[in-house]
DNA sequence: TGCGATTCGATCGTGAGCGATGTATTTCTT
DNA sequence: AAGAAATACATCGCTCACGATCGAATCGCA
C-alpha cells in the first residue's frame, strides 16, 4: 500500500513538480487511450472490404484458430462477458459469418461456428497482420517489448479485479 | 509497398509457420486491445467515487490544467470529435462540473469552463496519478520506455490517417 | 461587396462496452 | 430426491466512439 513508485524525491513544492506528476501519472493513460484509439482507426480501415469491426475481427479470428468456441471461452480471450458478445456474435451471424447453437451436452452453453462463408473470410484477412506490423513500423525489438510491457501491465491491472 | 519487416525468412511451409503468423502480426493488436480494457475497468474503479466516467476524468484533467478551452482543442488533446465530445460535454455540464457558452469573439466557437464544483472536484482526484502509476508497477525505466512506445506507435499510425 | 469555401459544433444511426439484473440449466448439499 | 448455489447466456439502460451529414458563422478572394 505504500506508495514506492518511481520518483523517490516527494513533491514539496506543489507548483513546481504540478505539471510532472500529473503528466507522470496520466501520460501513460494518455497514451495507451490514444493508441487504443489509433489501432481502431488502423483496423477500421483494413477491415472495411471485409465488412467486419474490430472486435467482430478478434472473434474470427479466434474461430479461424479453432472453430466451435464456446461464448464464454471467447470472452476469456478477449475479456468480454456476455452482455457484450451476445449482441455482437448475433450480428456476425446476422452477416451469416457464423451460426450460434446451444450444447445438446449442456444445454446452457453456446456454440459458436464458422459458416463456409466465414471460413473463406480467412483468405481475405490473410494480409491484415503483416499490414499492422507494417503500420506499427517498430523494429523487432521495440515490437517484443511493447508486447512484454503491454503484456506484463495487463496481467497485473486485471489481477486487481478478477 | 514492400514487406520490410522483422522476420526476414519469407514463410514457406505454412503450416509450420501458421501461428507464429498469425500471433506475430495480432499479438500486439489484442494485448493493446485488452490493456486499453483494463486501463478502463481500473479507472472506472478509481473514478466511480468522484461520479465520472475516464473520458470525461481526461476531459476535467485538460481542463484543470488550463481553464476554458475549446471544443475543438480539447477534442485534438483526446483525439476525439464533436460528435463524441457533444454529448459528453453536455452531460459534464449536466452534473454541474462545467458550462459550455458560446464564444462571443467568433460564435462559432464553444467555450467549456469549470464551475466552482467542477473545479474543486480535483483535488478529490489528486491521488489517482499514483494510484494508477502504482496499479501498473513498472519501474521507472519500463515506465518511460512504455509511454515512449506507444508514443511512437499512436504518432506514426495517426500520421497515416491526418 | 458578395459569394463560395472553410470551420465549428450539433445531430443521427450503429456498434461496442459494461454494471445490474433476469432466466434457464446444471451441480452441489444434505 | 429436493432445494440451494453456481453457471452460462440474454436483456436493459447508459456511455462512448465514429462515419455521415447538417446548419450557422467566418474567411477568402475575385
Amino acid at each position: 500500500m505504500t506508495k514506492d513508485r518511481k520518483d523517490p524525491i516527494e513533491p514539496i513544492n506543489k507548483a513546481q513538480n504540478e505539471t510532472q506528476n500529473e503528466t507522470l501519472g496520466d501520460l501513460l493513460c494518455f497514451s495507451v487511450y490514444s493508441t487504443s484509439h489509433a489501432f481502431n482507426h488502423l483496423y477500421r480501415r483494413l477491415l472495411s472490404d471485409l465488412g467486419l469491426t474490430y472486435p467482430q475481427y478478434l472473434v474470427m479470428t479466434l474461430l479461424w484458430r479453432r472453430d466451435g468456441l464456446k461464448v464464454k471461452a471467447i470472452g476469456q480471450e478477449l475479456g468480454l462477458e456476455s452482455n457484450t458478445l451476445t449482441p455482437l456474435l448475433k450480428r456476425l451471424e446476422t452477416l451469416g459469418f457464423v451460426v450460434r447453437q446451444r450444447d445438446t451436452e449442456d444445454e446452457r452453453v453456446v456454440l459458436v461456428k464458422l459458416t463456409s462463408q466465414g471460413n473463406s473470410l480467412s483468405e481475405k484477412a490473410r494480409d491484415i497482420p503483416n499490414c499492422v506490423a507494417d503500420a506499427v513500423g517498430l523494429d523487432q525489438a521495440d515490437f517484443t517489448k511493447l508486447t512484454q510491457l503491454l503484456y506484463s501491465v495487463r496481467t497485473r491491472l486485471s489481477k486487481d479485479r478478477t
